[in-house]
DNA sequence: ACAATATTTAACCGTCAGTAAAGTTTTGTT
DNA sequence: AACAAAACTTTACTGACGGTTAAATATTGT
């Protein structure tokens, strides 16, 4: 039965276990082969390499926020929203969603993002990187950039407004994660990116 | 001439060379030996092994900021803070000096730091950037308390603020350089970090 | 039953962190 | 100056790992 479809989503599966058990860095094709039960040029035939498994896994996260945004620029296009309190709500509760959904895979999606992208890795890999941040980036942008647009949000610099946004967000999660272990991080991270929404909203809202 | 210090320093400067230009991972410890014009095996008798050497490099970067912090508490504690801005734009001012002082250095720096430090990196090494984490957290945490006990700071949870001005910092300059390249990315920080500044001193100066 | 395609096996390459061992240079001591 | 201890060098190696090759075997559609 060397059904193509079926082929891919064992290794797949067996990429995603080890990879969310033991980290990216530490998981070797051999691993993955054994566990998936198929050899490892097989694998190869399948995936170019590692790192084209890990986009495979960690590219339905980098979507989710792609669509998040996009969904949210919808709605403010269809009046939906009454404030920029709201969207800033709606866009942090959003954003903790898709950690929520799947947080090991969401620490292995950051595993690469920050190890210094264009610095430290290999070009073919950093140029990956590079292209998903700036679509999921231009997301960000239009929704901010139409929302201080319509007087919802203050008249601001939407790219320092959106690189905040980010940064905290992801700056917390690191910070925290370095901090505790994956373990007791879910029971502290919530209160303190409730903290900085609030921050944040405090300073977009039009008096 | 054998001299110790002279050796040591010898291997830092080319370690540190190296890792500046093409950052920590793709440097090699034969290349290391090669600038250095000493062979592989002497290198090992002075450092245990890489990381080593990227803790030598970046442990200065990590103390000036537990420096920072407990002399803006010492000057807190002599009453030469009049307002809770005033603490946070010294705070930001020195964080961004750190960056300015060795650009190239705090690159290096971030690289291990955030690549999922617990989950990715061997325990060795990520007992060793927790220990120096957690002092630099407790740097901070000591002011901010200190600063809302002497009202100077809205009475409000010192975790999540520290947490947050932390994770602004840092996720800002990571998203920075993933966007930009190190190049164009010093013209990007400033005013994203004095924007974020002001987002955080307008949120925690009492009213 | 047969050719095309997919998979396995088993061995291999290149890179790189780290090490072993045997010989050479430097240094301190007498 | 002589000599032993310490530091260093050379050469060659180990082991892990990403990735590949080539020949043998299994599966599939026709």
């Amino acid at each position: 039965m060397y059904k193509r479809a079926l082929r891919e989503e064992a290794i797949l599966l067996a990429a995603k276990k080890l990879f969310y058990s033991k980290g990216y860095l530490r998981t070797t094709m051999d691993e993955i082969a054994l566990e998936a039960d198929i050899s490892k040029p097989t694998v190869y035939q399948y995936f170019e390499n590692k790192e084209e498994l890990y986009f495979s896994i960690t590219a339905p996260i980098f979507k989710h926020f792609v669509d998040d945004m996009n969904y949210m620029t919808q709605k403010l296009n269809n009046d939906e929203y009454l404030s920029g309190e709201e969207i800033i709500h709606e866009h942090f509760k959003r954003h903790i969603q898709i950690f929520e959904n799947d947080p090991r895979g969401f620490r292995v999606f950051m595993a690469l993002q920050y190890s210094g992208a264009k610095f430290e890795l290999d070009e073919s890999i950093s140029r990956v990187i590079s292209t998903m941040a700036r679509e999921r980036y231009n997301g960000m942008r239009k929704l901010y950039a139409r929302a201080i647009e319509k007087g919802l949000i203050k008249d601001m610099n939407v790219y320092h407004l959106v690189d905040m946004i980010w940064g905290c967000f992801h700056g917390i999660l690191q910070s925290l994660d370095i901090k505790k272990g994956a373990a007791t991080m879910h029971k502290e991270f919530l209160p303190t990116l409730k903290f900085a929404c609030e921050v944040i909203t405090r300073a977009v809202s039009v008096e």
